[in-house]
Parts: C-alpha cells; structure tokens; sequence
DNA sequence: AATATTTTTTCACAAACGGTGATAAGAACC
DNA sequence: GGTTCTTATCACCGTTTGTGAAAAAATATT
C-alpha cells in the first residue's frame, strides 16, 4: 500500500516544524495559520500512522520516528525541487535534441543552411533535420517543428507563417522562342507543361479576375527537381516556387511568364508545431530564429 | 521559487501515463475518471511550466523534457514509498531507542529487572532506564514511558494503572518492643516516626472510618532508603510501600502495625506517556509488557 | 468518401477539502 | 494570580477536485 502521502507542502511544512521547533512559526513561513499547521501535520502523522511531532503547548520536538523521517523529508524536497529546477531550465535554456521536418527541395535550399546557423548560435541544441515530402503525423514521429508549403487548414497543430510562397510559371528561353510566350493563363492550355504529381490544376488570380486552368504535357513527376530540369532543357512550362528558381530567373536560364497573375494564391511557408502551450525554449528559439530568416523578406525575394 | 508541485500522485499519474502511453488507462489504474487524468496531467504541466506529455487522441508520448522529467519523478516516488514503509515499519516492529523513567526506589527494585527481560524479547529495542524521582516534562526529556507512583490526576499525558501501591506501618521488633504498638491511627501521635520530606501527614481508611494524623519523630529524609534503613535500626514508626520493605517483612525484620487501616488510598502506580494516538511499536509493547507482568497481582504482593 | 470508434478535452455541477478566526486548554514567565 | 504564548478544536466558507455528459479530434472501418 504504497504512497499514504499526498501532499508535498505537508512534508515541507513538517521539516520546518522540526527545524523550528515551532508550529506556529512553521505554519507562519508558509503563509499559513497555525491551525492550518496543526491540521496539515496532523495529516501527515495519520497518513504514515506513526507520531513524529511530540509537542505540548511550549515544547516541539520530533520522536526519533521523526527525526529519521526528517532526513528523508528533506532529501525528498530536495530531490522535488532539483527536478522542477531541472524541467525549468529545460524550458528557458534551449538546449536538448530535436527534429525538425520539411519538403526535401526546400529544405535543402533554404532551411538546412539557416539551421547550421541555428545550432552555432545555440551551440547546447541538436538538430536532426528530416526531409520529407511526406504529410506526417507530428506527434508519432517525434517531430518539434515542421515546415510546410500549404494552405493552412490543420486543425489541432500551431502555425506560424514564415513567407508567402509566390509561384511562377517559367520557362526556358529556348521554348518561349519555339512555342512562343503565353499572355494569358488560357493559353496554357495550349502549351506544353510539365507538372507536379497530382498538381495538374492551375489556379490564377490575374487583372482580369480568377482562373483555372488544367494544364498537360508531356512530362509529369512526383519530383520537383526533375520538372525544374525539364523546364531548363525546354521541355515545357513549369510552375515553380520563386525559392525554387531564383538562380535561374536571374540568369536568364529560365524566364518568367504571365507575371501580372498571381498563382495558386493563399498557399504559404509555414513553421508547424504541436500545441503552443508550453513551448521548450528550444523551440520558441528555433521558431523565432526562422521567423526572424525569413521576414520581411524571405532571401530567394531579396534585391 | 521552490516547489511548485503540491500533489504526489499527480507526479505518480504523470509516470503511469507515461508508462500506458494512455491518460484513460493511467487514470483508471489510479481510480481516477479521464476527465480527471487530463485535469491532473494538466495542472502538473502548468505547475512546471513544461509540456511533458505530447498527446493525441490516439498517441500519448512523453516530450524529451517529458522523459527526463519521468526518470526524477520515479525516483522521487520510490524514495517517498521507502521513507513511508521506513517509517510504518518502525511502527510496526519494536524497534529502536526509548527511554523510560522511573522513581529511583522502585525502578532498581521492581522495573530495571523487568526491563532486562524486556530487550531479551525485543533485542531491536534498546532502553536508557533513567532513575528520578522528580516529576518531570516527558516531553521534553524526551521520556517515551514514565513510570509514576501518584495519585492520578495529569491531564495531556494518557496514564495505565500497573499495580495498586498498598502502603503499611511498619517498625522494627525492637522499636515496638520498646515503645508499644500502636492500635489506631491516633496513637501514632505518641510515636516516634520517620517520615518523608513533604509527606508528614497520612492518610487512613478504616472500620472506624477516615483518619488524617500529622506525624512528627527525630529523623525526616527525601530518601526513603534512608527512612528504611531508620525503621530498621529501630529509631520509628515508618510508612512505607509494600514493595519496598516485603523482604523485611518476610524475614521479621520490620512488623507491621494498623493492618486493618489502608493508608494513603488512591495512591497508585501507573505508566504514563504522551498521546494514546500513534503509538511507536516499542512504547506499545512496553507498556504490554509492563501491565502483564504486573497484573492481575505485582510480584511483591505474591503467595 | 462516409461512418464508427476511441481517446482526450471541456463544461457544469456536486461533493469534499483546506484555510481561517474564534475559542479552549495548557504551560511558562512575571 | 495574571499575562502571554502555543497548540488543538470547531464551525464556517470559499476553493478545489472529481464526475458524467458532451464535444472535439484522430483513426479505423465499411
């Protein structure tokens, strides 16, 4: 029958007694009255069934049961308070181990290298980076953080928004002069395109209002590096995220088309994480930091 | 700021939620209703100000935090559960040190005997017999059984009755040889007697109903060794306890006067300690012990 | 896809607990 | 003997805690 004690306070209460040799001034540190006192050691007494105060109205002394008690008492609050102390550092310290998951080509691109500048700054954290481009469940695979390209709809998870993932339909200037350039995202439909697995429906918001288009073609892949290669050796079309494609916009290896449309609007980059009470300092650091990487402007958008 | 954890078993649900991977199950192992279990594993996170537990409806994991936290809290739990059997043990077993008092006359002639054969039955159990014939504070000289030849009338202090202390008048042949014998209480007036510090008036009841006679004689002592001794070499009229002169008696050595008269009555010897509640194992065995081997009839009234 | 099932969480309410001040009793000091 | 200080007890009252019901969430099933 294990475990009579119930209340923590009531071993404290009882060390302060013995250390006092006072009731009233035992109960009067705790911010209790004396009878309180009298009825919390009494407590404690009936829980263990044994006397450990003897006590008249002007002597307090522990039985030998008690002093015995004492020392274990105190061995036990300090034990309670080295793990408090132990669980609050862990949370104000970053510090400890943690996984951090996203899409392979974003990660790769643009987290990893800003995590490498993560974990020099903290140098207590490590970080085991996971990419995947697989929707995963948080929680079961011990995931802290998640990056996702979404639309933010997840219900129970914590998002915070790290930069808006702007789209761009491209293409290689060699296609554009063979295929000729598109004006408006109708045109598409006549264009050859090279997609993403399940992503074969194009959404616009243009000047002239919001379209959707189904765009075909001659290649389609699961894998975003792959449509970005067809794109470069003038395959076709591709709509590709600006983090994506920055390099080759900006040496011309890929031109922009339709840039008065906004594509696939509302979809975001966002840090995804269980629960936002009681954040570990780990996170709350990591989750600053990317914030903080990415905003205002995210670095693919700089210049 | 030290401790914010109250209660024990939410640190014992905590470990069991752990171990389950369930708040149901834990709560249920525990007597509590889930509600109850996501209350308690609530309020202890809030305590430390951690998240401990990431949970879903289907999974239930401890954070790294969590896991860390789990290994104190186990700790800390069997260290409670051992100071509590440590304890209910000691309550349960004689066992350890007690001191006993006891007036200095009686004690060496009719207790520390006793207690020799007492320590033989409980080898656990060591005592420090402690002569005095002051009355004292038990509390406070830290005294777990008294033994006290008084008219009951203590308040705190919880008394069990060992033994009637039937009383006679007594002197020796030759004394009684020379003087007379004295045939009522009255008469005593005429005697020489030797006397008690303090005590210099009896007390008699007899046929003839209640007598109280002040007694004067060449020789007071606070030592009643010495007024046996004084009796003996014939100088008075002593009164004395039957256990202290039963020997004499026997021998012829000193004679008994007033024999339908009893003297002093209401006088008797008790055991006293502090508090009935929460008796240690070896203050309830000795008192046991003390009472049989004193009732129905003490040693010195024998055959 | 839609439904069922299981588990956690929330909510409102009842019961139990815990603290308090008043009071009493006891013990020391003056 | 009176005063003061301490512990114990009592009745009262506010808070906390536990509970069942229902909601919400996440799977599993059909």
């Amino acid at each position: 029958m294990p475990n009579q004690i119930e209340h923590l306070s009531d071993l404290e209460l009882f060390t302060k007694v013995v250390e006092r040799e006072s009731l009233t001034a035992a109960g009067r540190e705790m911010g209790l009255s004396p009878a309180s006192a009298s009825k919390r050691l009494t407590r404690l007494e009936s829980a263990l069934n044994a006397r450990l105060i003897t006590r008249t109205t002007r002597l307090v002394r522990p039985t030998e049961d008690g002093e015995a008690f004492y020392r274990r008492a105190k061995a036990i609050l300090s034990e309670v308070e080295a793990a408090e102390v132990a669980v609050s550092r862990a949370t104000m310290e970053p510090r400890g181990h943690m996984r951090v998951s996203m899409p392979a080509g974003f990660g790769r691109a643009h987290v990893a290298p800003l995590l490498l500048e993560f974990i020099k700054i903290y140098p207590k954290v490590e970080i085991d980076i996971h990419l995947t481009d697989r929707v995963q469940d948080l929680v079961a695979e011990g995931v802290d953080v998640s990056i996702r390209v979404a639309e933010l709809k997840d219900s129970s998870l914590i998002a915070r928004k790290l930069a808006e993932n702007r789209r761009v339909i491209c293409a290689s200037p060699a296609y554009l002069e063979a295929h000729g350039k598109p004006e408006t995202p109708k045109d598409l439909q006549n264009h050859l395109c090279v997609v993403l697995k399940g992503q074969e429906t194009w959404r616009f918001q243009g000047p002239d209002g919001a379209h959707t288009v189904r765009v075909t073609g001659p290649l389609s892949s699961n894998n975003s590096d792959v449509l970005k290669g067809a794109a470069l050796a003038g395959i076709g079309v591709a709509l590709k995220s600006i983090w994506d494609v920055q390099d080759e916009l900006r040496t011309g290896a890929l031109v922009p088309v339709l840039e008065d449309y906004t594509t696939n609007p509302g979809v975001a980059i966002y840090a995804v994480y269980p629960s936002a009470r009681h954040l570990t300092a780990r996170t709350r650091a990591l989750l600053d930091f990317l914030v903080k990487a990415f905003a205002p402007v995210p670095p693919w958008e700089r210049e």
